[in-house]
DNA sequence: GGGGATTTGTGCTTTTCTTCACAAATCTCT
DNA sequence: AGAGATTTGTGAAGAAAAGCACAAATCCCC
């Protein structure tokens, strides 16, 4: 029986590289759990990943050593770690802003939080939508009127906000989520969000990487040509 | 009347990080055509779009010299330089593949292309969804069945898909993609999809983007508590 | 218990991306 | 036409990320 030594937990900065693959890891050693497996390694890992496997040990490394030279990593134990790591223990509420037909798929989708994010409250301001319910993973919530966005999520103590209006009125929006209390913000406008310093912003834009591969593709065809 | 010397044509390689900004700087330049602006500085268009001047001007410096000294950048000439090396006077012809919630969503997405995309075939294996149509943009699409994908898309000579299934057949829809000649593609589906060489994937993740905003709300916590 | 096979963790190198800072080009005003 | 004010384009420096390659740790089998 070997004496498992107590992993060193690394208090560095984690490069934000790693850190936004980390949630790839932990999504792909979920599905190994699922599936009944305990062991597996970077090789394996990597490939399942799709990063090389040398990446993927500098990646957990940031983190700590959680594996075993010989043999691997323990596949919930790895998992857990990330988890903890990427503060998916804790409970996340999230508010909707924008239930078009973008904001409804959100809303919908199940896989959205995995676990830890719960869908707290959706707003928008078309009264056409307001009072309507949404099935959002459990519960049933009702759609509220933007215009008690601020009062609601206050009260809420909500810190995620996902913004899904149109670009004219999304800066709008963010500031009155920044005012509220959001401190991190998942834009699906096709625009720039300003916000003061301490309040993160990620964008997602479906046309944006449409337009990058087709750039590629361009450069297919051309080089086809040359 | 200054004459305008010709500008140069850089065709050297551009770093991909620039690549992934171009659609933003086009987007902006686009809202500001719109406003009738026809001049714009490199430190506006900067302070638009969310990064430093430096980096902007360098970005451009990649696609040629279409800037003047002392002056800025013409408004509308630039935007058609950024759209002509972005392939966006072609048109694009896509594909969808899964009309859940979110493929409904995007197939609906009008700004989904701007312009030049356009989607030409929606596609689904459930038969509740099989015939019925989807208003996309201006035309209307009716939704074929999943086993018509290949005969189809090869009939098209589509290149770029979108897959909006869920993460257990993505590999599979992604696979009879390539096959029927599509080389590039936009993954929604939660899990790494591995392809030949030539073939481009570019994933987007709601799941992972709200995890990213999760850690550093998390580091932003233990700050606080520190 | 020792030799050979694995597989991690990491120092070092290379590549890519960002930032700095300033010369070169252009405009304006007198 | 020249002086002063802008603003681009870009070398050079710095920072971040990726890739390489191998020593260190562990396991397995005889």
């Amino acid at each position: 029986m070997p004496l498992r030594t107590a992993p060193s937990v690394k208090r560095g900065k984690i490069p934000e590289a790693t850190v936004a693959r980390l949630p790839i890891y932990y999504r792909a050693l979920t599905q190994l759990f699922e599936r009944g497996e305990t062991r597996v390694s970077s090789e394996e890992l990597a490939e399942l990943t799709g990063v090389t496997s040398a990446k993927l040990r500098k990646d957990l490394s940031h983190l700590g050593t959680y594996g075993t030279r010989g043999v691997g990593y323990e596949v919930e134990y790895l998992r857990f770690q990330i988890a903890r790591e990427m503060g998916l223990n804790n409970d996340w509420s999230v508010v909707i802003v924008g239930l078009g037909n973008l904001g409804r798929a959100l809303a919908r989708y199940g896989g959205f939080g995995s676990r830890g994010f719960q869908i707290v409250g959706l707003f928008d301001h078309d009264a056409k939508l307001i009072g309507s319910k949404l099935r959002t993973g459990k519960s049933e919530i009702e759609i509220m009127p933007a215009t008690d966005l601020a009062r609601v999520v206050k009260q809420l103590k909500a810190r995620l906000g996902v913004i899904a209006v149109p670009a004219e009125v999304a800066q709008k929006v963010c500031d009155d989520l920044v005012k509220a209390g959001v401190t991190s913000i998942l834009n699906f406008a096709p625009t720039h969000l300003s916000t003061p310093d301490g309040v993160d912003v990620r964008r997602v834009d479906l046309a944006s990487e449409l337009q990058i591969l087709a750039f590629h593709e361009q450069k297919k065809n051309e080089e086809k040509s040359a």
